[in-house]
DNA sequence: CGTGTGCCCTGACAGC
DNA sequence: TGCTGTCAGGGCACAC
């Protein structure tokens, strides 16, 4: 269940437990996920102590006292298990501490576990190219404007682009662009200074909300019975199609952009 | 360079 | 009850 607002809930939940646990245990149950383990993942993480956690775009941080961060993506499957009550399938990475026992489940194997060197973390290279986090301060609109200019692309697709904005999610991109009343084919490069006035807040609003929501759902997630997130009740575009618009008198279209569906409002998003 | 395509992998579900 | 096809919250390699 991974785009920003769940790996930020997932942080936070793991840092109640994590935070200054000192690490006992590291189990491999397989070799990779989409690369294979770091080679020195469990020398390296076994006795070191976790000081602190983050978050970068889609990725997870574990800041460890050793100068180095275990960095995790949960890809399109993935999830942490906290205390299971017991072994389950795709429990490929089991982490110990003295207190407590945390599994990373990831069934597709689309996520992935590195180990970074901590003060080099912005040049690794999936955060080299990347664009600012859409809840700091150095997204604005002249951002986005100066990052679009020019492109044909559709502005759906500019937007999962994560060297544009960071962390965004095709659920997510979906929602702020019909919040923005944005019709997600427009050319990134032609959308109007004035829709991205109104593209940021949207953009935040969705990310904020859903965050409120998942911290409520990230109980369920280490209690671990795989119930919905809140928040995809209060979905107005994505997944809706044949649905009405909850603005207007249109309903909800789903298409295909770039391999992956787009839902919106064909009424009201221009 | 920007852009489009296909693939990595398992599981859930619809339709036959 | 199987089968088969489709789809899924992501990211990357590759071709033009």
């Amino acid at each position: 269940m991974p785009e920003l607002p769940e790996v930020e809930t997932t942080v936070r939940g793991l840092a109640r437990y994590l935070e200054g646990e000192r690490v006992t245990r590291v189990v491999l149950n397989r070799p990779d996920m989409r690369r294979p383990f770091p080679a020195d993942l469990v020398q390296a993480m076994t006795g070191a102590t976790i000081t602190s956690l983050g978050r970068r775009a889609k990725y997870g941080l574990l800041h460890t006292d050793r100068a180095r961060t275990l960095v995790f993506h949960l890809g399109m499957s993935g999830r942490w298990r906290i205390d299971p009550a017991e072994d389950e399938a795709h429990d490929h990475l089991v982490i110990e501490t003295e207190g407590h026992r945390f599994a990373l489940n990831d069934p597709r194997r689309f996520g992935s576990v590195d180990l970074v060197d901590t003060a080099a973390l912005d040049a690794w290279s999936p955060f080299a190219a990347m664009g600012p986090e859409p809840l700091g301060e150095s997204l604005t609109v002249d951002h986005l404007h100066t990052a679009l200019a020019g492109r044909k692309q559709a502005i759906k697709l500019c937007l999962l682009d994560q060297r544009i904005v960071a962390g965004l999610g095709n659920i997510y991109v979906c929602e702020a662009l019909w919040r923005a009343r944005i019709n997600p084919k427009r050319a990134g490069g032609q959308v109007s200074k004035a829709a991205l006035g109104r593209l940021l807040p949207a953009i935040r609003e969705v990310l904020t909300q859903s965050i409120a929501d998942g911290g409520s759902t990230l109980r369920d997630y280490a209690q671990p019975d795989g119930a919905l997130g809140y928040f995809a009740t209060r979905f107005d575009a994505y997944g809706r199609e044949g649905e009405p618009c909850r603005r207007g008198d249109g309903s909800i279209r789903r298409f295909d952009q770039g391999g992956r569906s787009t839902w919106y409002c064909p009424k009201c998003q221009r």
